[in-house]
DNA sequence: TCGAACGTTCAGAATCTACTGAACATTCAA
DNA sequence: TTGAATGTTCAGTAGATTCTGAACGTTCGA
């Protein structure tokens, strides 16, 4: 029901999404396997819903698959498989986006290099950027571990 | 000195930047910031060195001391100003970074509301993605006064 | 074995984004 | 006041990215 409401909201999704470097159209189908009803959909119902190529669909749910966003379920007396969200599918992106914050600290140590002294006062600037970036990629383990262990994960 | 390892490092930092959503050119002149000698340096010096054009450095740095990544400052008996990048310039694009946590809650939050009632199972995925970032949102501010009182800043 | 439904891949089209460079504005030394 | 140096803006373009759709598997019921 309101299925209209729930496709604009993946348009906003996907938007949203986009803006953090994710092609619309895989934020589409990341959004709308957020709140749609049912839960799993076949590669026909996503295109359907998002108005998205099968080709499209295709791509956009192996990438999703790929960042542990989203499996396949089959449905028992059903061809093919359909697609749902992993319950916790945020939380792992957001880990994977762990990766991230130890580039920065390796990139921002390569920097300290070039100058050279790392006691140096111009070395400061990249100097705390490294450690920052350390300490984060640090704590973010911890961080999701606290939260899952609140929530009862 | 070794200007043409420095130059290759500021390509390098725009390259990593750039799959977090920055332009390449901004990037390289935040790279390029974080490493050069003097640690201050002009439109025509940022050019020079980056190969970028005048347009691109003017729309670029205006974007970085917008993110409060930059600011400006001036030499004594000189035309116009040069730019360096604040000392904690990474934390604090980090603390604004802080926004997309708060904007992905409220999506998800959005979503919890689209579903109708917030104890349905189905809601179960939305819920916790609106749960996770709220919690993440509310930490990061903490997290790096934290490191902030390490580091003595 | 056949055909229908479903899935995948990828070349090319459509679209979007970043960057340049030219026109214009501003600053300041002489 | 003049003009050289510097800074800004923005239309247009070069180039990159996303998305489609057609060609080609694959699966499975009949």
């Amino acid at each position: 029901m309101d299925r209209e409401a729930k496709q604009r909201y993946a348009e906003e999704f996907g938007l949203l999404y986009s803006t953090l470097g994710m092609p619309p159209a895989y934020g589409k189908l990341l959004g709308w396997l957020m709140i749609c009803d049912p839960p799993d959909q076949t590669s026909t119902e996503l295109a359907r819903a998002l108005q998205l190529s099968k080709g499209s669909v295709s791509t956009g749910m192996r990438m999703l698959e790929g960042a542990k966003l989203a499996r396949r379920v089959t449905r028992p007396g059903q061809r093919g498989h359909a697609y749902e969200v992993l319950p916790d599918a945020l939380i792992t992106g957001t880990m994977n986006g762990k990766a991230i914050w130890g580039a920065l600290s390796v990139l921002m140590a390569k920097g300290v290099e070039l100058i050279g002294d790392e006691d140096a006062p111009e070395a400061r600037r990249v100097r705390i950027a490294r450690d920052f970036f350390a300490f984060i990629a640090e704590r973010v383990p911890d961080l999701i571990e606290e939260f899952k262990r609140d929530n009862g994960l």
